[in-house]
DNA sequence: ATCATTTTTTAGACATGTCTAAAAATTAAC
DNA sequence: GTTAATTTTTAGACATGTCTAAAAAATGAT
C-alpha cells in the first residue's frame, strides 16, 4: 500500500514525463512537488526500492511499467471524482481540484469502478482531460484551451469561441479569425494580461477579454 | 487542521463516552484504538494542548465542547458517505465501513453539505444510526437490531421480523412471539452462533437462522 | 495501613517525510 | 582540460505517531 506522499510523487513524475521524454531531474521534481531536492532524493530512493521508478544517482528518474500503472490509476480516481463533484454536487470546475487531490488517495478499486459506472463511464473530466478506464487505457486528447491560458510560443488552431456579443463576432470578422485559423502566441504580458499573437504573418495584440474567449487546440 | 490520527482519537473518545459518563481511561481508549496505552498518553496530551479534550494525569480524558463538535462532524461525514455508497453506488451495508473510514477524513465542509443535499438530507445511515445535521444536531434513535447482533444481557422489544417463509411465522406463533414481545438475551454461544433468550419467564434457545430474523429495539 | 496488583506515565527508540548545510558529482565556460 | 557554476547527494536534525521497557501513581486486598 502506497502512502499519500508516494502517490503524489508518482503523479508528479508521470505529469512531468508527459512533457519530456528524458528522465526527470531531481530539481525539476522538487519544484513540481514544492519541496527541496534533498527530500526528493530520499523519496526517489524509496520508490526505486519499491520498483516503481528506475533511478540512478545523478541521472534522474523514470516510472517503471508498474509505477506508471499506479500513477494512471491515481489520475483516474482524481478525474472521476472531479466529474462527480461538478456534475452531481454542483461544484464549479474551478473549485474541485483541491478536494479531488484528497479523494484520489482513497484506497478501494471497487469504489472507483462503482463510481465510474454511476457517472456513466465519462470519457473526460470537467477540464477536458481524458479519464483512464479500469485498465489504464485512455485516449490522448488535444483539448482546447483559451488563448489566455496558453503558454508563450504555443501554436494551434482556433476550435471555438465563447458565445458573446455580436460586437465580438464583428471583431473576429475584422481580423479574419474563424474556426481553423492558425494562431501562434508570441508573448504574454502580465501587467494587463494581454497576449501578443501572430496570425497569418501579422502580429496582433489581444486584450485579456478577447484572449479569454478564443479557444485553440495545440497541435 | 487535524490529522487523521487525531480525528480517529476524537471519534473513539466520543464513541466510548456514549456508553459511560465518566472520563475515558487510557487503557480503554488504547483498546478501542488497537494501540498501546503509552501511545494514547502521548496523543491525549497533544489533544489536550489543542483544547479538544480535558485531561488530567491518571484521570482519563473527556471531550471539550469544541472536541465534541469536531467528533460529531467526523461522524456526520462517515454516515453521509455510507448512505452514498449504499444508495448510489450499490454497495452492501456491510462493506462500506472501511471505505467510509477513509472518506470521513476528507477536509471540506462544502463537500459534506453538498453531499448531504444530493442525498436528500437523510436522517439515518444504512446501519440505522442517526446522521447529525450541519450544526451537529441529531436525534438519538433507538435503532432496531437483529438478535444475533445484540450483546448478551441486552433487553428489548420485538419491532420487526424479516419476511421469510410461512414456516418462520408458524415458528413465531408457536412461541407466542410478535411485535411488542419483550425479549432478554441471556447468553450467546459462538460455537454455533445460537442465542439463549428469556421470553415471558421462559428460557428458549434460538438458532442463528432465527436470531438473524428477529429484530428488537433496546430500551 | 501496608503490600501487591493494576493502571498510567516517562524515557528512549524507530520509521516516515521533511529540512538545512556541507560534500560530491556533473555540466558549462573559457 | 582545468576551473567555475550548477545539480545532486549525504549527513545530521526535527516533527509525528508509534513502540518497548521501566518508573510512578492509583487501586485493591487483607
Amino acid at each position: 500500500m502506497l502512502t499519500q506522499s508516494e502517490e503524489n510523487y508518482l503523479k508528479a513524475i508521470y505529469s512531468l514525463s508527459e512533457d519530456q521524454n528524458e528522465a526527470i531531474s531531481t530539481n525539476l521534481l522538487a519544484e513540481k512537488m514544492s519541496t527541496k531536492p534533498s527530500s526528493v532524493t530520499d523519496m526517489v530512493k524509496k520508490l526505486s526500492v519499491k520498483k516503481l521508478i528506475s533511478y540512478q544517482k545523478y541521472q534522474g528518474c523514470e516510472l517503471t511499467v508498474v509505477g506508471k500503472k499506479k500513477a494512471i490509476q491515481i489520475i483516474r480516481k482524481h478525474r472521476l471524482w472531479e466529474v462527480f463533484l461538478v456534475n452531481n454536487l454542483n461544484f464549479g470546475w474551478d473549485e474541485v481540484h483541491e478536494i479531488a487531490e484528497q479523494l484520489e488517495h482513497i484506497h478501494s478499486s471497487k469504489l472507483t469502478d462503482h463510481l465510474e459506472e454511476y457517472l456513466g463511464f465519462p470519457k473526460v473530466d470537467p477540464h477536458g482531460d481524458p479519464i483512464p478506464n479500469k485498465n489504464g487505457v485512455f485516449e490522448k486528447i488535444n483539448k482546447s484551451i483559451a488563448l489566455s491560458d496558453v503558454d508563450a510560443a504555443a501554436k494551434g488552431i482556433v476550435v471555438g469561441v465563447e458565445d458573446g456579443s455580436s460586437g465580438f463576432f464583428q471583431f473576429l470578422k475584422r481580423y479574419e479569425i474563424g474556426l481553423g485559423t492558425e494562431i501562434k502566441v508570441v508573448e504574454k504580458f502580465n501587467f494587463d494580461l494581454s497576449v501578443l499573437v501572430l496570425i497569418d504573418g501579422k502580429e496582433i495584440s489581444f486584450s485579456s477579454v478577447v484572449a479569454n474567449k478564443i479557444f485553440i487546440q495545440i497541435k
